[in-house]
DNA sequence: TACTCTGATGGTAACGATAACATAGGCCAT
DNA sequence: ATGGCCTATGTTATCGTTACCATCAGAGTA
């Protein structure tokens, strides 16, 4: 019972039974066994997490923001990613939930039934992220992919671009990414523009090379279009590389916006108008969230992010 | 006991039985728990991985190939990343090892001394990636990134370039790039050319931006530098971004070279020329090590990977 | 008939930590 | 001197599963 005391840092132990005991420790390579504790305290010291992928700059930040927030607190993360799939995710939900973590974080508020089941059922805090579902199943974090395309296009109607057209993925999988393409319709409609632009890049994940041969079916299809709202800045990089092999001048031809503030976007020439998602913010403010309802805090609720318009060379300047 | 068979595919329990027991576990909510199903059989079903980190796609690749190959067998991976940073890596390692992995990745083979310590004394499989260590704590997945700058060098040399530079991280934090760099010197010093045009970028991870400064660092401190060698892709781009403003045209009056085979150097124009270290190849290669190990095969030992140089736009044809 | 073999099920202890409670000694105030 | 309080340490049972062994019915075989 000392020994287990000894290697708890605030419980009391005399300073040198501590030391010797961890001396002894030492010397034996004697291991804690977090398992044991784990069973018998009901603690795990997991958060779950799901992610559509793991190779995605967005997503990376958000973990990275919620995993250094929770090892504050000795929390790891329990990390799986669904390739943008429900039916993987449901899986890997209830996988992980074996793993009896203390609170979990899933990307987007779609979900399959069995799997919102799941989470309902179970008896710790569940988060969704990266959107505002229709009907949360517990706590949220995130903002309207729909809403936060109006800055875009709004920005673009204000340099006088009439004709714009939208490059997302196939609409099924990526919810997200469905959003914001339902967000562009609206906006142009608002505006009262034609909305039928949409240029479908194939299965999710849509990255450079989707984006690049998206423009040039966009260019084929629609050449006197003006301006282009990717759904991500990967898409969007990829559709500026597609213009500069065809030669057409951005942003003096064609005007490009992408969206998620990607390090690409920052250093790439011209530089990328784009929507800053505060990825990393997401997981910060999701550890927090969750670090205040293990501590018992009653009124925890949802947490918006109010993305923000980066205003770039890409995008004409008036 | 006979719950508990009922729960494992492959045990014998009748089917009746079994699906009466399904059927009430799913009425009460019932949730497996592994934490105690761990600790009796003193099996995790965890790998454990250290990675520098988890933004960066080649890490992220292998991270996946490790991942989906070990998922086969119903095993998790724990994830941890180390911010190139060796003192993060000995806590880590000690934090994850008391979750009771059965194998422990790690990247790369430089470590404190009691990481090493650790590693031996552990009675787990270790692997250590992405590189060959001078002295190989248990086995390794890698090639020698020290070696592997040879082919970059032969191949800017055969282009008749002679004033050769490299683009690295500051020495001391990230070993991979340091080998790299002291590959670089060595072939050059084999082709009989001066090996002093080092441009250090910065403290890892050496990404775009820090590319782009190196670029007009270069430019200014060796205005006749014919080739840049680059520490990653990534470093590389933001280097062709900074030529790119300032109109120096690349391949005519600039070859490039970078590593890592990242997908921003397939797209973007001109395409980089780099060497794939086939990032996703090592994770699984490892993970079919791993349950090779853990299938009991005696001779499991180390895997070789070999590199490959890819040819394109940034660095001049003949 | 007696015997073995197989499939299905059950009983018990144990994995290694810790929650909860107990004990013992020292110090201080009354 | 007595009681109260604090610090340091010890005892026991328990978390929820599974390894190990036992049991038992029914089928097949000699």
């Amino acid at each position: 019972m000392t020994v287990s005391r000894a290697f708890k840092a605030d419980s009391l132990v005399s300073r040198e039974t501590r030391e010797a005991i961890l001396k002894t420790a030492d010397e034996l390579g004697y291991v804690f066994d977090s398992t044991a504790s784990n069973l018998r305290s009901q603690k795990s010291g997991f958060v779950a997490v799901t992610i559509p992928s793991i190779n995605n700059a967005n997503f990376a930040d958000t973990v990275g923001g919620l995993s250094d927030t929770l090892s504050k607190r000795d929390m790891q993360i329990l990390l799986g990613y669904t390739n943008y799939n429900v039916e993987e995710e449901e899986r890997l939900i209830e996988q992980l939930l074996r793993r009896k973590p203390q609170a979990i974080v899933v990307t987007g508020g779609t979900h399959t039934e069995r799997a919102r089941k799941l989470l309902q059922t179970v008896a710790i805090p569940v988060i969704e992220t990266w959107d505002i579902p229709n009907e949360p199943i517990g706590h949220y974090v995130g903002f309207s992919n729909r809403a936060v395309m109006r800055d875009m296009v709004d920005h673009f109607v204000a340099l006088g671009c009439q004709r714009i057209a939208f490059i997302g993925g196939d609409v099924q999988r990526d919810s997200r990414g469905s959003e914001r393409r339902l967000g562009f319709i609206a906006a142009m409609k608002a505006h009262g523009l034609d909305a039928s632009r949409l240029i479908a890049a194939g299965s999710p994940p849509i990255s450079m090379r989707e984006g690049a041969n998206a423009m040039a079916k966009l260019i084929k299809l629609y050449p006197d279009t003006e301006a282009v709202v990717c759904v991500s800045d990967l898409a969007a990089y990829g559709a500026l590389t597609e213009c500069r092999r065809l030669e057409i001048p951005v942003p003096e031809r064609f005007s490009i916006g992408g969206f998620g503030n990607y390090e690409i976007g920052e250093v790439c020439v011209p530089t990328l108008t784009t929507i800053n998602a505060f990825a990393r913010e997401i997981g910060e403010r999701t550890a927090e969230l969750i670090l205040d309802i293990l501590d018992g805090a009653q009124q925890a609720g949802n947490v918006g992010i109010s993305p923000q318009l980066i205003i770039r060379d890409s995008s004409r300047t008036l």
